[in-house]
RNA sequence: GGCCCCGUAGUGUAGCGGUUAGCAUAAGAGACUCUGGAUCUCUUGGCGCCAGUUCGAAUCUGGCCGGGGCUGCCA
């Protein structure tokens, strides 16, 4: 542990550094990452995952995944799987240590039965509404039940008819003996086995009682002998409930410590309403790369590393805040500029004719692959009298700083040819044609007299292109806190233009080498990616985020605001 | 009217009694550039308020103000 005094301290850290330093849990630092497989994961997610896995492996200790299965209604198989997937997909391993909470159902049951014993659980025979309405509010005492004082003969009985199906859904339920006029609410003798004749997907029908959450978590993270119990804010006034359990079982207690989850803008984080986006087909399935889910931003292009030094920077504290989601496409950028091959595509299509330039001749000229990386080689592009170049590289009225193409104008075709616009041919009085030519001795990209251009803009030959779907993304929701608005439903504020969809856009031939999901540069365009829907016919791209653009910060300032 | 948690540049964080209050991002200016990308340089901008303790407070104490959470047989 001689570096622990170097990991950049969150409070987190500031605790553990300080249990080891009065040797707590005997030097050992154990987490794990307890999701409810009732839900896809999603960057906030990611966060817990990053923190959990990320401390286990700077302290040299260990992070288990547990799936938190303790009701059959909301949890599934394929929610099961697409964590795994999901969490291995970010880069974390959990070796041999994928546990469940249902594994532990009989200790569970049997932990229960102790504490019936000790006298400090009942079986209540109060409905649901009955239950509520007597655990009165937060500046109103509540009533004990009627069923509060049975004998431990007879709610140890009891319990075990629950357990043996022996009465319907809600009839009964255990209840913990603890404090009806607590002033933390959680300790009014909370509900700890609920009765339900659900299949549940890994014990299928064994169980028809089902522990709460707060029953079962401190057990879970007991048994697994977990010292730093991470979880999020809305858990904090559970630790006292939390902390009891374990002294009342009399068994090995780990630290609960509670952070604030991930708010991004312009987007939403709660599974119930990503469910509902989802199952209203507001969006295509759970990886519609507009979510945050992981799946989405896999879909979308985002790398895991990106993903990872997104929740590294972000850091971990105790206040709700929402992080612009610039940030996280800042990331992105930052990763792929790295890692990301460029390619040339043209998205909005202007067609070139170069009189000068021979009819049938192409040439292939050298392309570095990735300046950023000098490993990543080259290749070979064609080029050929007839081009695409992008619409919003021409402007036949240029405005001023518009250093791109325009008539009598000279930008640079990166690495081919000066070119030079001689002509416009219009219909209608949309351009639709330039007809230009090329300095012959800029071959390569330089004037041998040393003439500067001022711009350079990237082309594609129209005989070597392949046509592909290209789809733009932007933010689903038009305000930074869709689900913030009090009286208002999120969806009021769905953005209509989120998705966007190109046809026929121009692309490189090498493009059509690369597999689904691999991720790249657009030349002066943004970072893409393939997306799974491509065909041996249909080639489909996703955008993952814009390059930076000083251009439109120019652009605006020019114009009267 | 109860209980719990939290307030450091626009945003996100570091600071743990003595610092010119650090870092990142955003914003502004400039340099460089075969991506108006990247890179580099500079600038602007912050301790919620009021007392107290102390030689000395962002840091400790108290009060106030502000924000968040808690009244499922959800997690």
């Amino acid at each position: 542990m001689t570096n622990v005094e170097k990991i950049s301290s969150d409070f987190i850290r500031i605790i553990i550094n300080e249990d080891l330093k009065t040797n707590k849990y005997n030097g050992r630092v154990y987490t794990r990452f307890p999701p409810e497989p009732n839900g896809y994961l999603h960057i906030g997610h990611a966060k817990s995952i990053c923190l959990n896995f990320g401390i286990a492996e700077e302290y040299n200790g260990k992070c288990n995944l547990r799936f938190d299965d303790t009701n059959p209604i909301k949890e599934g198989e394929e929610y099961v799987k697409s964590i795994i997937d999901d969490v291995r997909w970010l880069g974390f391993d959990w070796e041999d240590r994928l546990f469940f909470a249902s594994d532990y159902f009989s200790k569970m049951y049997s932990y229960a039965v102790d504490l019936i014993k000790a006298g400090k659980a009942y079986v209540d025979d109060q409905n649901a509404y009955e239950i509520s309405y007597n655990r009165g509010t937060v500046n109103k005492p509540g009533k004990n039940s009627p069923y509060r004082d049975r004998s431990v003969e007879e709610n140890l009985e009891l319990f075990e008819s629950m357990k043996n199906d022996e009465f319907k859904d809600g009839e009964k339920v255990l209840r913990a003996k603890i404090d009806n006029s607590h002033p933390n609410m959680n300790m009014r003798d909370p509900v700890i086995y609920r009765i339900l004749h659900a299949i549940h997907h890994r014990t299928k029908d064994k169980w028809c009682i089902y522990p709460m959450y707060d029953w079962a978590h401190g057990i879970e993270d007991s048994i697994e002998k977990i010292t730093h119990s991470i979880c999020t804010l809305e858990f904090e006034n559970h630790r006292p409930l939390y902390d009891w359990f374990l002294k009342e079982l009399n068994i090995y207690r780990p630290q609960q410590i509670e952070f604030a989850r991930l708010n991004l803008t312009y987007t939403v984080m709660s599974k119930r309403m990503l469910l509902e986006l989802v199952n209203n087909d507001i969006v295509n399935g759970w990886d519609d790369p507009r979510l945050p889910t992981i799946k989405g931003m896999k879909r979308r292009g985002f790398s895991p590393s990106s993903i990872r030094d997104f929740c590294r920077r972000i850091g971990i504290a105790k206040v709700n805040s929402n992080i612009p989601i610039e940030f996280l496409e800042y990331c992105v950028r930052e990763d792929l500029n790295k890692t990301a091959p460029r390619f040339m595509g043209i998205l909005n299509p202007l067609k070139i004719t170069i009189e000068n330039y021979s009819n049938d001749l192409i040439e292939y000229m050298d392309v570095i692959n990735n300046p950023e990386d000098p490993n990543s080689g080259i290749r070979k592009v064609p080029f050929s009298k007839s081009i695409y170049i992008e619409q919003d590289d021409f402007m036949e009225n240029p405005i001023k700083k518009f250093y791109r193409l325009s008539p009598g104008g000279e930008v640079r075709l990166v690495n081919a040819y000066f070119l030079k616009c001689n002509d416009v041919i219009k219909e209608d009085d949309i351009v639709k044609e330039l007809i230009c030519t090329i300095d012959h001795d800029t071959k390569g990209g330089n004037s041998p007299d040393g003439r500067k251009v001022k711009s350079t803009i990237h082309w594609v030959s129209l005989k070597n292109a392949i046509n592909a779907d290209v789809r733009l993304y932007s933010r689903l929701f038009t305000i930074e806190n869709p689900s913030g608005k009090k009286g208002q439903d999120y969806k009021e504020f769905l953005n209509p233009n989120s998705l966007k969809i190109l046809k026929n856009c121009k692309i490189e031939p090498a493009v059509s080498k690369l597999k689904k999901f691999d991720r790249f540069q657009f030349l002066r365009k943004g970072y893409f990616c393939i997306d799974p829907d491509t065909t041996d016919k249909n080639l489909v791209i996703n955008q993952t985020v814009e390059l930076r653009d000083r251009w439109l910060k120019i652009k605006k300032k020019g114009e009267p605001s």
